[in-house]
DNA sequence: CTGCGAGTCAAAC
DNA sequence: GTTTGACTCGCAG
């Protein structure tokens, strides 16, 4: 079953789930048709408004899909995932954590389909704010959401 | 401060 | 095989 999620913030942010499991996560300027059945669903909608409200929320029980992704990313992926809310880690301590090179980081990053309940946006770079699938303006509004400046 | 070369390593070609 | 980064370091101007 497929089911599409739209929340308004400075963009919409656009949510497909299959079978109750995250597949993609987008930024895009019009929202996408919404089709919410399952309970999971619901609460992730809630926990999407209560987050770009400004409220600590934690997306880690939510399940994702990392099928069609590289072993490599989804270790990059599930390390990123351990970083707590207002919490930042820079590209080279997950390299030395993995045992690889900051610009590896950095390639893992931007193939994750599903920013925000995957924190991507919680890895920076160790002098400023480092890049952004979306644009690194989403990433700094997603960093003053939770308390940091950059 | 800005710029550039070298080191790095997974992905893309 | 070569090139290209969501990087970092060091060293010049």
């Amino acid at each position: 079953m497929l089911e599409v999620i739209s929340v308004r913030w400075v963009k919409f942010v656009n949510v497909v789930l299959k079978n109750e499991i995250v597949v993609r996560v987008t930024f895009n300027d019009h929202p996408f048709y919404e089709n919410i059945q399952s309970d999971t669903a619901k609460s992730l909608k809630s926990d999407l408004e209560r987050y770009f409200k400004g409220e600590r929320v934690d997306f880690s029980s939510y399940e994702v899909s990392l099928s069609e992704l590289s072993d490599f990313v989804r270790v990059v992926l599930d390390e990123v995932r351990t970083i707590p809310y207002g919490n930042v880690a820079t590209y080279k301590e997950l390299a030395e954590r993995l045992k690889t090179s900051p610009r590896a980081i950095g390639q893992a990053l931007k193939r994750n389909p599903v920013p925000i309940i995957i924190p991507c946006h919680r890895v920076v770079a160790k002098s400023g704010l480092g890049g952004f699938s979306a644009g690194t303006d989403i990433k700094r509004e997603l960093l003053k959401l939770e308390g940091l400046k950059l």
